[in-house]
DNA sequence: CACGCGTGGAA
DNA sequence: TTTCCAAGCGT
């Protein structure tokens, strides 16, 4: 594929482009805050899961400044339910830095953006190319599934990368870099999809190898993956005076820095009861059932009456439950503890 | 470099 | 119902 290859994916992007709130209109430069913030929410995230919370970011925290000056707790409550919440850690550590190390401006080059938190090599591309219109090689799961179709790679993911990035560099250009690599994006996620590809439409179709093999779903090839394993564990609803407890989970790991209910330990099989936050007459209130990445959960709730509330406790009003910033599986064990509260 | 890390929509 | 997967990063 030639340049005039990616001058003429560029052209289709021009009347092609998804209207996107990121996404700057006509000659304007994108705000290169609102870029950062898109690109980290779109990380293994859709389109359509991430834009209500770009909104309600960029209307609450319209600048670095601004969202760097928030309190941690407000903005991982913002961030609940939007999954991968290492993100939203590295998220305030990254505007924070930019707001106190880079007087509020973020870098504008691939290495200095390298090395703030949560941005790798991919997103610091992404940021170069599309706020800053730096050259940059921008390779994310759209483009590697693109480019291992027009030149239809027989070498398997994850080992195919470096190849795949190789052929990706080959084919950008330095004019319009930023809407070359948003237009490979919008080209896998509107046409060159997974599954039932729109070939017909493509306008790389006639130089695309997949395409001429009459196989392009079989690409990009993908390593056999391993089976899910399966766990329990027990979760702990306590009550007192219209609250429950909540606890604040380790910074690291599993839902870290979230809020969430008091749970025991998650195995292959724990012991009903296991991990209680202290002895009462639990009634057993059903299970939830919850698939994470690499393994599925089963959580039975457990709940009961508190006689007091410790100070240094967090207490949550019950009736506000919804605006604690659970995640999913906290929120789905929420439901299940208030439909108990009600029947009791 | 392999693994840990969420979620919800589509087929 | 099950499987796949979506603008990856950190360790």
């Amino acid at each position: 594929m030639s340049v005039d290859a990616s001058v003429q994916l560029i052209h289709w992007y021009d009347s092609n482009a998804r209207v996107l709130p990121w996404r700057a209109r006509g000659e304007e430069r994108p705000d290169p805050y609102r870029v950062w913030l898109s690109e980290i929410m779109l990380q293994q995230t859709t389109v359509a899961h991430a834009r209500p919370y770009f909104e309600a970011f960029t209307r609450r925290w319209p600048s670095v400044e601004s969202l760097a000056a928030a309190d941690d707790s407000e903005i991982m409550a913002a961030w609940a339910g939007l999954g991968y919440y290492a993100r939203a850690r590295n998220l305030i550590g990254c505007a924070r830095k930019v707001a106190d190390e880079h007087d509020g401006r973020f870098p504008d080059s691939e290495t200095g953006l390298l090395k703030l938190p949560g941005i790798g090599r991919y997103t610091a591309a992404a940021i170069a190319a599309i706020a800053f219109g730096r050259r940059a090689v921008v390779v994310d799961a759209n483009v590697e599934r693109v480019v291992s179709r027009l030149f239809a790679v027989e070498e398997a993911l994850p080992g195919a990368r470096p190849r795949l990035y190789a052929l990706a560099d080959a084919i950008t250009p330095v004019e319009r870099c930023g809407d070359f690599a948003q237009a490979m994006m919008d080209l896998g996620a509107t046409l060159c999809t997974p599954r039932a590809p729109s070939c017909d439409a493509c306008p790389l179709a006639d130089r695309c190898d997949a395409r001429r093999e009459g196989e392009p779903e079989r690409y990009p090839l993908k390593a056999a993956k391993s089976v899910r394993p399966i766990r329990q564990g027990n979760a702990y609803w306590l009550e007192h005076d219209g609250h429950v407890l909540l606890e604040r989970r380790p910074p690291r790991g599993m839902l870290g820095g979230m809020l969430g209910f008091p749970t025991g330990s998650w195995a292959k099989t724990v012991e009903p009861g296991e991990g209680a936050p202290l002895a009462a007459d639990w009634d057993e209130a059903g299970a939830v059932d919850h698939v994470f990445t690499h393994f599925a959960l089963t959580l039975r709730l457990y709940c009961a009456p508190a006689a007091s509330r410790d100070a240094g406790e967090l207490w949550w009003p019950i009736d506000r439950l919804d605006e604690a910033g659970l995640p999913t599986v906290f929120a789905k064990l929420a439901a299940r503890g208030t439909a108990w509260q009600r029947a009791a």
